[in-house]
DNA sequence: TCTTTATATGTCTTGACACGTATATGCCAG
DNA sequence: CTGGCATATACGTGTCAAGACATATAAAGA
């Protein structure tokens, strides 16, 4: 019986520890199944069915080489992951810079009254 | 009784999409948790839960205004899954460029008898 | 053919985790 | 000090994925 596939995003695949490792393993060159179970020290179903996973949802492709399937990368997953970090990228260098250091006396968003105002924040800090 | 801590990996942090759903928002500004509830349409203890977990991975941290807590963004645990996903970067630009489209015809490893040749590779043990 | 090698898949168990509901804590105002 | 708002946490439940282990498929070589 075949279970039906849940569509996983790019982020949980790659929240595997293992699956990361084959990712890292395939960037330098292609590689059979046997060579990853040898490299990551893992048992052959173990790979055989993370790189099941990896491959429906389009991290890596696979070609018949006799018996022996070789795995490689496929980009587009990754570029996703990498589009949705993109957004964070001016932050850090914004954060690193300046705000480190005085984030207390910063105020929020003072403008645009949609949240209730009546709380009157006193800011009794000092 | 308070339960071991797991120590997760800054992926599986990520995993979540209402946690993702977070970290896009505070990018913007810094966000209380009421605030954070109301755009993103998810019951209070279901953002306190994901911002505590997101606090104890060191994504966001938090300061008392009064009665509410104002959670800002904290660049490592992101700028860690950027450092990961580096190393696949080279590896987009040439792979776009030039093997796409025949990728069936590739056979990138040199001087290995592949077209069903007799590849019995003696594979050396260890 | 039969055997060996390489890979895929099935089954079962276990454990992590997300969510809803209810409740607890903390801070402010009257 | 009392009531109300903002946030945190405890508890019970269901889902789902990962690993261990066994087995199935397939190609190659004897």
């Amino acid at each position: 019986m075949e279970y039906i596939k849940r569509v996983e995003s790019a982020f949980e695949i790659i929240a595997e520890p293992n699956r990361r490792a084959i990712l890292s393993l395939l960037v330098s060159s292609q590689q059979s199944v046997g060579e990853i179970e040898r490299q990551l020290r893992m048992p052959q179903p173990t790979v055989s069915k993370h790189l099941r996973v990896l491959r429906d949802a389009g991290f890596v492709e696979s070609t018949v080489d006799a018996q022996r399937r070789l795995y490689r990368l496929k980009p587009e997953p990754l570029r996703q992951v990498d589009a949705w970090l993109a957004q964070f990228r001016r932050f850090w260098s914004v954060h690193i810079d300046a705000l480190e250091r005085h984030l207390d006396r910063m105020h929020q968003t003072p403008a645009k009254g949609k949240t209730k105002k009546k709380t009157a924040r006193p800011k009794p800090r000092p």
